[in-house]
RNA sequence: GGAGGGGUACCAAAGCGGUCAAAUGGGGCGGGCUGUAAACCCGUUGACUUCGGUCUUCGAAAGUUCGAAUCUUUCCCCCUCCA
């Protein structure tokens, strides 16, 4: 492969399929092209599931590509059928908008703004979708569709394989994307587009139509699904989804997530979502053992997101909590009013009020299987009352099982 | 439209008048071992509790009964076969 835009996501592993790779990389390697990925705006942020498709924008960038950021407004408005065992819950428009602006802002930190000819270009589908006339877009966009084409796509072979209902308004969201391509290739001359495995169907839709109606040739590119060596879906921890969003999941959270990888999935992950080269990733393999790796992950991964001092940070915090049993000032801490402490309060209530436990129920097995500690002492008695003695320096360190900490400070 | 089958906890699936807050498996959580891994082993997995119990749950509502996840009626939803 001649582009060096191509060749490092085959080496990476970010390849997975291509509509026409030879043509594409005749092309790459010759120019600069603005390529396009889009998002689901579904949340106020994405999440790690996301991550492998923003690693792809940067290394557009890092090739001299100019990466384009679909927020899809508008086909948010309908739901991607694809990979999904049923509707989803529509969202309103105005949530949407507040997604898209708090998404957009997650982009900003990830890629890079400075150089002028690269530089991403944010558009929103709902720009055109929503105004769109629905005979005009029947007779110029519908009439290259042929349902027979389109009863043989995945997304909905395997909705009505199963009798799941599709409704007809989902069905419409392929052709709505193959659109987005079509008008991004106009505008922007946007030649490809990239996306996750599932998103094939709907790329080779937006190809084809280009090719219809432009007599051009326009290129689709995949990655594959990334699971866990466990097969579980990537980016679902007993928290919740893995938030690229410190106000969701703090950037210790983040750092902690990429440090518990299975061993199986180190290597792997080193090349999706670390920026270290593939010829250093080498060596670095023969120099350390797996677990120093995973190290090495969660510093490098963190620092894409949060940056180098936050990265840093997680990793002392975690070397003292874990390696020296310590308290550190940086883990999640939590506020305890000065007139509670006072009062005295009921270990249960403490739990409960501030987070940690969701009931009292489950506190209370909690500390039956002996895992509730406080300052690192054994929690053996359900009623114990919580108060000054219980601090040093106003700060008292509650853990829950062996990785759950959290830093109690009184106002 | 006709004939059957079914909706049970996070998921799958048993139960088919009391002993059912509901077997079993998966998942989750905690403990042990270890390397903050995997595998394995143990415990736990509705809420509240003065630890005696109490309250709310088996698609929804009404009913029969001393007593219902289990029986009856109506309604909603899903599946299979026929048209």
């Amino acid at each position: 492969m001649k582009s060096t835009f191509l060749r490092e996501m085959q080496e990476r592993g970010y390849l997975n399929q291509c509509t026409d790779l030879e043509k594409l990389d005749s092309i790459m390697s010759n120019k600069s092209i603005p390529a396009y990925i889009g998002f689901d705006c579904t949340a106020s942020s994405l999440h790690v599931g996301s991550l492998l498709q923003i690693m792809i924008l940067r290394l557009l960038q890092k090739h001299g590509h100019k990466p384009i950021v679909l927020l899809g407004g508008g086909t948010t408005l309908i739901g991607d059928p694809s990979g999904k065992s049923s509707t989803r819950k529509i969202l309103k428009q105005k949530e949407i908008k507040k997604n898209i602006s708090s998404i957009k802002k997650l982009f900003e930190k990830l890629l890079n703004f400075k150089n002028k000819k690269i530089k991403p270009i944010f558009v929103d589908n709902y720009s055109w979708l929503g105004k769109l006339n629905y005979i005009d877009f029947l007779r110029k966009i519908g009439s290259q569709f042929t349902l027979n084409k389109m009863l043989t796509f995945d997304s909905v072979k395997s909705r009505l394989d199963r009798e799941q209902s599709l409704s007809y308004m989902e069905f419409n969201y392929m052709i709505l994307q193959a659109f987005d391509f079509y008008k991004l290739f106009e505008r922007e001359k946007c030649l490809l587009q990239l996306g996750g495995s599932d998103q094939w169907g709907n790329i080779v839709n937006g190809v084809d139509l280009i090719r219809r109606i432009l007599k051009k040739d326009a290129f689709g590119l995949t990655s594959p699904l990334i699971t866990l060596s466990s097969g579980a879906k990537m980016g679902k921890t007993e928290k919740g989804a893995v938030w690229l969003n410190e106000k969701l999941f703090s950037s210790y959270d983040y750092w902690q997530f990429w440090r518990n990888s299975d061993d199986k999935d180190v290597h792997r992950f080193l090349k999706f979502f670390t920026d270290i080269k593939i010829e250093e990733l080498e060596k670095l393999k023969e120099k350390k053992n797996i677990n120093d790796l995973k190290i090495v992950l969660a510093n490098e991964a963190t620092k894409i997101l949060y940056g180098k001092m936050k990265s840093l940070k997680a990793e002392k915090t975690a070397t003292d909590v874990f390696k020296f049993g310590k308290t550190s000032e940086n883990l999640p801490s939590k506020n305890i009013h000065n007139k509670d402490v006072e009062k005295g309060l009921k270990i249960l209530e403490l739990l409960v009020d501030y987070e940690i436990m969701s009931s009292k129920s489950e506190a209370r097995r909690a500390i039956k299987n002996n895992g509730i500690k406080v300052n690192d002492l054994l929690v053996t008695d359900e009623n114990m009352i919580i108060n000054y003695s219980n601090f040093e320096d106003k700060n008292m360190k509650i853990s829950f099982g062996k990785k759950k900490h959290f830093l109690f400070k009184i106002t």
